[in-house]
This record gives C-alpha cells, structure tokens and sequence, in this order.
DNA sequence: TGGTTGACTAAGT
DNA sequence: CACTTAGCCAACC
C-alpha cells in the first residue's frame, strides 16, 4: 500500500472547497451549511479559516457568509468592495454588509447537492 | 512548544 | 435582549 494518500479523504479545507466550489451561481451559503454537509457543524470556524486559504483556488469564496447573510470576510478579499462587487454582479443585493433576500438565495447544500 | 487567534454558531446567563 | 461560554482545529508567534 504505497498509496495510503489516494485513499484519504480529502482534508478538512479540501472538503470546504469542494462544496464551495457546486454553490450555483447567484446563490450563497453560510459556514455553518458547509460545516454541517462536513458533518462538523460546530467547525463552522473551520470552514471560514480554509476560506482565507482558498486564495488562488477555484473557490468562490465571495458566496459563503455567516448565517445572517453578513459579508464578515469582505476585508479578506482584495479591497474592502471586491467581495460585495463579485456578489453583485451575480445578481445579489449588498446593502450595508449584507446581503439582501438572504433567505431566499440561500443554498442548502445539505438539501440540493 | 504552548498559548492566542479567528471569514462561525448555538446555547446559556 | 446583550453578553458570555463552549466546541472546533489549523496557523501563527
């Protein structure tokens, strides 16, 4: 078993991208979501770290917020606006830090993936 | 190498 | 209703 890696699961962060990566577009999703399709809902801390490490990823990052649709990690991001911009052009309203009609963009991973 | 920190959240006081 | 505690765990100092 030379291997032993193929047979790993993907690590906590790789998991966090996958599912960021099959949110549609023009939709969102919260941490927790993500922590909770993880089956570690209470590393929703987890899932916003390997965020600041998705740089460079093919990780649409600007789609995950908090739970109350508020973009906490916008500073994370190139420029205070880039975040709210990408959200924006997606269709999304951003008004004041957050996201409008949050409820209904919200994507349930748990509920369509 | 141990303590602090953080893009979170739920539950307790 | 505002504030605190607890759980999670990698990165950083």
């Amino acid at each position: 078993m030379i291997l032993v890696v193929v047979a790993m699961n993907l690590n906590f962060f790789d998991r966090c991208y996958e599912i960021a990566r099959q949110i549609p577009f023009g939709r969102v999703t919260s941490y927790g979501a993500i922590a909770k399709q993880l089956g570690a809902l209470k590393s929703a801390r987890m899932v916003g770290y390997a965020m600041t490490a998705s740089h460079g990823k093919d990780v649409p990052a600007h789609r995950v917020v908090n739970r109350n649709g508020f973009l906490t990690g916008k500073h994370h991001f190139e420029g205070v606006n880039l975040m709210e911009q990408l959200l924006e052009s997606e269709g999304i309203e951003v008004k004041d830090n957050q996201i409008q009609n949050f409820k209904t963009i919200f994507w349930d991973p748990s509920k369509e993936l």
